[in-house]
DNA sequence: GTTAGCACTCTGGTTTAATGAGTGCTAATT
DNA sequence: AATTAGCACTCATTAAACCAGAGTGCTAAC
C-alpha cells in the first residue's frame, strides 16, 4: 500500500518529468515550494515506489522516470483534472463554428484541432456506416462498358464505384434497376444492404430485367465500404518535436506505422465509448511501444460513430490532453447530431 | 569550354557521388578501371571543374561533391539512358494491370509504384478536370435544409457537396432544376460550367422556378473545384533513408512542406509536358532547398491531365528515375486512355 | 521517522592526440 | 606542352582521457 506521501511524490515526479523530459531526483522535487521533506526522506520513498515498480532508473545514480505502471497508475488515480482557460474554450469554440458542412471535412478538421491544442499527433476516424441509412442510390453510365454507382447516406455521406457494365444491359434496365433499388432500398442500414438485397430484390429484378445476376454481382462487391478511407490526421510530425524521438530509429518505426492505415484502424477500433487511454505495450504494437494513445469516441444522435484519437510520447501532458478530447467529442457530437 | 576528359571525369565523379553520398577524391576516381590518368592528372581537372562553378568542396582538403550548377550540367549533358532490367519492366507492367478501375485509385496507387521502384517520395497529382466533360448532375435532398450535390465527369469522377438549401424552395423545384442542369449542361467542359450558369441558365431558371437566385449562388460556390484533394503520396518517409538527411532540422521543413498540400500543389504545377527536372534552388521553396524534384506530365486521350513527381535528395539518381518517370507517365496515359 | 553527511556512480561535455583521406604545388618525366 | 611523382599541409573523424555535476545509497545523528 502506497502512503499518503508516496502517493503525492509519484504525482509529483510524473508532473515533473513530464513537463521536464529530465530523468526527475530527489533534489528537484525537494526544491518545490509545496514540500517540506529533505531529499533524503524523498529518495527513501521513490527507492520504495521503484521497488515497488512505479519508477525506474536511466542509470544507477540518475534521477528516476515513471514506468509504464507508474504512468498507468498515474493516470488512473493520481491525475488531476485540469481546466482550460477561458480563451482556450473560446478558441475551440470558434474552430467548431466555422466548420463546413460536410461530415468528412468535419471529421478532417477534428484532427487538426487536436494536434493544434495538444501539440501531438492527432487521429480521427469514421464516421462509420454502421447505423446510417441509404438515402440514394444512383447508376450513371458513362459509356458501353462502365458506369459510375453512387451511394448516398442520410448523414450525407457520399461513396462511389466505378463498375463495369455486363455486356447485354440496356439504358432501360439500368433505370429499372435504380427505381427498383431505390423503392426497395431506401433507408435500409447501410450494413443490411448485401444481406437484404440477397433476400429480397433478387425476385423483383428477376420479374422485370434480364441478365439480373451478373448485374447484382457487380453491385455486391461495390457496396464493400472500405473504413481505411475515413483516417485524418492532424500534425503528424508533431511528434518529431518530441525529445524522445529525436533519433531515426526512434521515430522512423511510429512514422511509417502512421502511414499504413490497416494498423491504424486496427489500433483505434476503440472497443468502449468515452475515454480510452492506452500506455506503450498496453497498445500491443512494437512501433508505438513508447507512446500512449488516448482515444475518445463520438457519436451523432446517439449513435456511435468513429474515434478520435491523440498519440503521444508515454511521457504525455495526461490531464489536459483527457479534458481536451473530452471536451472535443463532445462538441463534436454536439455539431453532427445539429447537422443531421 | 569543357575537354573531353574534364567531360568524362565530371561524369564519373557525378556517378560516384550519386551512389556513395561521400564526397568523392582524385585517387578514387583514378582507380576505377576505366581510368588511365593519374590522381595528380585528374586533381588538376577536378580543380578547373570547380574554379568553373561545376564542384564544390565541403572543407580545404576534402574530395569534391557537385554543386547545382553540376548536377544541372550533368542532367542536361551527362545522363547516359539507363535500361531498366526486363524483371523491372514486367513488374511495373504488372502493377499497372493489377489494378482498380477508377481514376483516383490508379493515379494513387502511381504514387506508390514510383516511390517503390525509386525509393525517394512520389507524388501524384490530378487528374485535373479542365477538360473533362459534365456527364451527369443530382441534387439529393437529405432533409428541410440539406442537400447534396453531386457531379459526374465523363472521366468517372465524381464530387459531391453538401449545400444548404433557401427555405422556400420546394421538392417540386428542385427536380426542375436538375432537369434543366442535366439538359443544358451535359457534355459541358467542367471549368465552363460557371460561365455557362451565368449566361444560359440563368434566364431558363427564372421561368420555371421560383427562389431560382439563392440556388444559384449555392450552386456557384459549390463547383469550385478544389485540386488540393487530389494529390497522392507513396513512400512519404522513404527521404529519411537519405544520408542527408540524417538531422532532425534537415528533413522536418521538407516533412512538414510535403504535409502542405498548397505549397505542393504550386511546386508540382508543371509549366511544360514531358520530364522535367528541378535541382535544389531551382524549386523556389526554402524546405527542399536540398532536394531535386522529376516531375511528368500524363494524359488521357490526348488532354493533359496531371503530373507526377518524384523527390528526392539533390543527389539523386537521376538516370534511372528519368527513364522510370518515363516508362511510368507513358503507362498511366496508356491505362487512363484504355479506360475511357 | 526524518535528516545531514559522505562516498560512490554515471553522464556529458571538453580537450588532446592520432589517423587518414585528400588537396595544391613544384619539379621531374614523357 | 601535357602528365605524373613527390611532398608538405589541411581538415574531419575517432578514440582516449579528463573533469564537473547531478544524483544515489547508506550510515549515523537528530
Amino acid at each position: 500500500m502506497l502512503t499518503e506521501r508516496q502517493l503525492f511524490l509519484l504525482r509529483a515526479l510524473v508532473d515533473d518529468y513530464i513537463s521536464t523530459a529530465e530523468p526527475v531526483g530527489s533534489r528537484a522535487i525537494a526544491k518545490r515550494e509545496d514540500v517540506n521533506y529533505s531529499p533524503a526522506t524523498i529518495r527513501n520513498d521513490l527507492a520504495d515506489l521503484e521497488e515497488m515498480g512505479f519508477l525506474e532508473k536511466t542509470h544507477t545514480s540518475s534521477g528516476r522516470i515513471p514506468s509504464e505502471k507508474g504512468y498507468r497508475f498515474y493516470v488512473d488515480h493520481l491525475v488531476s483534472p485540469v481546466l482550460l482557460t477561458a480563451r482556450e474554450m473560446q478558441s475551440i469554440k470558434k474552430a467548431f463554428t466555422d466548420m463546413y458542412y460536410e461530415v468528412e471535412k468535419v471529421i478532417q478538421e477534428t484532427a487538426k484541432i487536436m494536434s493544434d491544442f495538444t501539440n501531438y499527433t492527432a487521429i480521427a476516424m469514421g464516421p462509420e456506416l454502421n447505423d446510417t441509412k441509404l438515402k440514394h442510390i444512383q447508376i450513371i453510365q458513362l459509356n458501353a462498358e462502365k458506369a459510375i454507382m453512387i451511394i448516398v447516406t442520410d448523414t450525407g455521406h457520399v461513396e462511389s464505384r466505378t463498375i463495369s457494365l455486363p455486356k447485354k444491359v440496356s439504358a432501360r434496365d439500368i433505370e429499372k434497376l435504380i427505381n427498383i433499388l431505390n423503392q426497395k432500398l431506401k433507408n435500409v442500414p447501410v450494413f443490411q444492404l448485401k444481406t437484404k438485397i440477397e433476400k429480397e430484390i433478387k425476385k423483383v429484378l428477376n420479374k422485370h430485367i434480364e441478365n439480373y445476376e451478373q448485374i447484382l454481382s457487380i453491385l455486391d462487391e461495390a457496396l464493400s465500404y472500405h473504413p481505411l478511407d475515413q483516417i485524418y490526421y492532424g500534425g503528424k510530425n508533431n511528434i518529431l518535436a518530441q525529445p524522445e524521438f529525436r533519433d531515426v530509429d526512434k521515430f522512423l518505426p511510429l512514422l511509417n506505422a502512421l502511414e499504413e492505415k490497416e494498423t491504424i484502424y486496427e489500433l483505434l477500433r476503440s472497443p468502449s465509448s468515452g475515454i480510452n487511454i492506452k500506455i506503450g505495450h498496453e497498445n500491443n504494437l512494437v512501433a508505438i511501444k513508447d507512446c500512449s494513445v488516448i482515444t475518445a469516441s463520438y457519436s451523432m444522435g446517439g449513435e456511435h460513430m468513429g474515434t478520435v484519437a491523440v498519440i503521444g510520447p508515454t511521457r504525455m501532458a495526461y490531464p489536459r490532453v483527457i479534458t481536451l478530447m473530452e471536451v472535443i467529442s463532445r462538441k463534436l457530437t454536439h455539431l453532427l447530431t445539429e447537422l443531421y
